[in-house]
DNA sequence: GCTCAACTTGCACTCAGTGCAAGTTATGCC
DNA sequence: GGCATAACTTGCACTGAGTGCAAGTTGAGC
């Protein structure tokens, strides 16, 4: 896919590869895009780790960069696969949105009570920080490794540095 | 397709309902979702519009806040009919991506000479002016209209008030 | 009435994806 | 070993999206 395009490798081409049945392929993949941006079974369960593992009094956007950074950190290597298959096949732009979705809906989750920011404004928060990640993926040069893709989400996050709002908006401390 | 969903109605369902035939409708509409997502021919010249239409020396968050506001304005009729076959078809939430990816590379193109920021802080400021508007449609009761939505993104952009950045990092005066 | 271009259509095809029913394999139990 | 059962795999037939091609239709201009 990397190679010829998205498109140009068909189902048949896959199962063939793979020595599988056509309909095995199928009870294992709901649709051709899963076998590249299918979430990794325990997707969830490090997201839980990594959001257990903030200390108690974290502002909440530094809790979001490093959150943001370390599900970086731990997917590399799945995410320069998808980047690799995206750079050949751009109508895929908004293809892990799903498994994306699912991860900031834990965040969100995980961030509502900590925080005391009500529906919208915490909307706000992390779609700030998930379009931080957003925006540094095209920027990012994979060949020069993982580090390079933290810079430029941390260099997000000052830039925006919501910091200065939690002060006024928190209502635990 | 908003009452039974997306996938319910086929093309057949449409073609027989325009009275054309299945190739003729290939012939004007890449696909099923082009019917409701695909931009109206002359949208790019009503962007065009309202990036002209900003003044000099506005700061460009305040510009940002303005053109979403305008664009949003003008486009109410279709969002709210995308809504409701979002609404009921949640599978199509990244369709008109494509779309708004144009509009947001239009504001991109007029945004850079003017702002003197670098491609990633520049993508970083309309990254966020994007994800305001995203945020704000969910919480956006359709049926009181558009000005719902308008207040909506106004306090997304009071929330975020990148203004203070600028002073920073203008390059003009 | 003729010509040419634009548009429409039917047909045959490829590929994605699904439901079903039958076949195969593995497991555990006597 | 023999057997029941569940899990997995497969083939088949089908629907629906989307495309290339070649033929037919329409309409405007002369």
């Amino acid at each position: 896919m990397t190679e010829r395009g998205f498109d140009a490798v068909s189902v048949d081409d896959i199962v063939a590869a793979a020595g599988v049945s056509r309909r095995t392929f199928f009870n294992y993949f709901a649709d051709k895009e899963s076998v590249v941006f299918d979430p990794d079974p325990d997707d969830p369960a490090l997201w839980g780790e990594l959001l257990g593992a903030r200390p108690g009094g974290e502002p909440l956007w530094v809790s979001l960069r490093e959150v943001v950074v370390g599900y970086t950190g731990a997917c590399a290597e799945r995410m320069i696969l998808q980047r690799r298959v995206r750079l050949a096949s751009p109508e895929l732009a908004g293809c892990s949105r799903e498994v994306a979705d699912r991860f900031w809906d834990a965040v969100r989750e995980w961030a509502a009570p900590r925080a005391g920011v009500d529906g919208f404004e915490l909307e706000l928060v992390v779609g700030a920080a998930r379009m931080i990640l957003h925006a540094s993926c095209p920027y990012w040069d994979a060949s020069a490794g993982i580090g390079g893709l933290h810079s430029l989400v941390r260099t997000g996050f000052d830039t925006f540095d919501w910091t200065r709002h939690e002060s006024r908006t928190s209502v635990g401390s």
